[in-house]
DNA sequence: CGTTCTTTTGATGTTTCTCAAGGCAGGTGG
DNA sequence: CCACCTGCCTTGAGAAACATCAAAAGAACG
């Protein structure tokens, strides 16, 4: 019945036998979101482990004065809503299906139980979160001691690595990867514009970019 | 000869018995460190856990223009270095003490096998990651999306009700506050400066804040 | 193939950083 | 106890980076 295994897709439940993967798989509701869809708002209350089966989603907060704040890019395997499901009750954030996107649900007090039985999984969580939060202090720095051509840099050359390619697609609209970076659509656009011409990258198609001096971009 | 019993002010610990936390407290290594001395530097291999007796310091990166970024401010009761229990082996980050600082070390090793006995000490692990998960998201969002201006009336009226009064004496040195918020000391003194000519805020002594109209603070 | 959302480009404005110099404070040694 | 010294803070003037606003061009989608 569940066509997407999830479950295998998850390194938090990689070290599981298969069996005991089936088990887990087992408990999992799923849903599926269309592009732009809300997957959950701040203010939701936080309930469930979710796991990106396919597709890809934005998790993002909204400041008082209405501007968005990306602050992280789901894909497949990625999860989120560990953070609730000990402590606080209510999502500060949001997130949106950003294409057509395929969700496993692992209830809280089903999870727990998982916990309490597979303790590799707490390990597995505890590592994740130590990743991300060394991810988001590199960011919180970057952001506050470097300008945005820098910043930018710093993201195609990490994106490019992902990728394993020095030509790829950006993998965000750049309305979205202005609000990652903490600047704004119009100054990604000048600033891209601007490595173009000092022959750094080149931009093929919309969204295409093929780094041309990875070196140079990375002395920035 | 444990005299600063570091074990019962971590809520880390806190739900076991006394007797365990004999156990655990009998497995600490106890430093002091002088103000401004380095407690670890980023490179310097991560593992242990540590805990902070008594005292103050602060944990902060440095980006490669030589600016610095404070991450987290540290006083007695708080840890760090969980996140390279498990995975990384390389501190990413600096502390350094701001007063005389007792530190309590907890080894890697012996710290894995307390989690394995104790597994209520692994949830209170995610909820405290998860809580600074929280806070650096919200702080990030901050960064990117409001004035230096608000950033600093939110500061202040977080810090006043850390204190529990509205006349306190600023933790950091404008210099790391400055850091912290992601500005200058320049900055910080003239809207300081500002918000006491508009009547917010009074600066008594040096340091000395007296918030005034709490209200238009959190307007910002 | 038109409608809508995104991106680009230009002109302008503002916030904040930088650099420089003077004042203040706190700690040290005489 | 005072005078000094060093680092911290303030203040000013100028510059830079970036945001904002507006408008046109370009993709994406049904």
């Amino acid at each position: 019945m569940h066509q997407h295994n999830c479950v295998s897709l998850v390194p938090l439940f990689s070290q599981l036998s298969e069996q005991e993967q089936d088990t887990v798989n087992s408990i999992v509701h799923q849903h599926h979101y269309q592009t732009g869809e809300t997957i959950f708002a701040a203010g939701d209350s936080m309930d469930a482990l979710m796991i990106i089966a396919s597709g890809q989603a934005k998790v993002f907060q909204l400041a008082s004065n209405g501007k968005e704040q990306l602050l992280h890019l789901l894909t497949a395997g990625d999860f989120d809503g560990e953070t609730a499901l000990f402590s606080q009750a209510k999502h500060n954030s949001f997130a949106e299906a950003l294409m057509p996107t395929m969700i496993c649900q692992i209830n809280r007090t089903e999870f727990q139980q998982l916990m309490q039985k597979y303790p590799t999984i707490s390990l597995n969580l505890l590592n994740e979160l130590g990743r991300r939060m060394t991810e988001l202090e590199k960011r919180t720095t970057q952001t506050s001691t470097s300008s945005v051509e820098s910043r930018l840099a710093d993201y195609l050359v990490e994106t490019s690595a992902q990728f394993g390619k020095n030509d790829f697609k950006l993998p965000l609209k750049k309305k979205d990867l202005a609000t990652y970076l903490g600047t704004t659509p119009e100054t990604i656009s000048r600033k891209l514009g601007e490595l173009e011409r000092n022959g750094l990258i080149e931009q093929t198609g919309s969204k295409q970019i093929c780094i041309v001096d990875q070196e140079a971009l990375e002395m920035l």
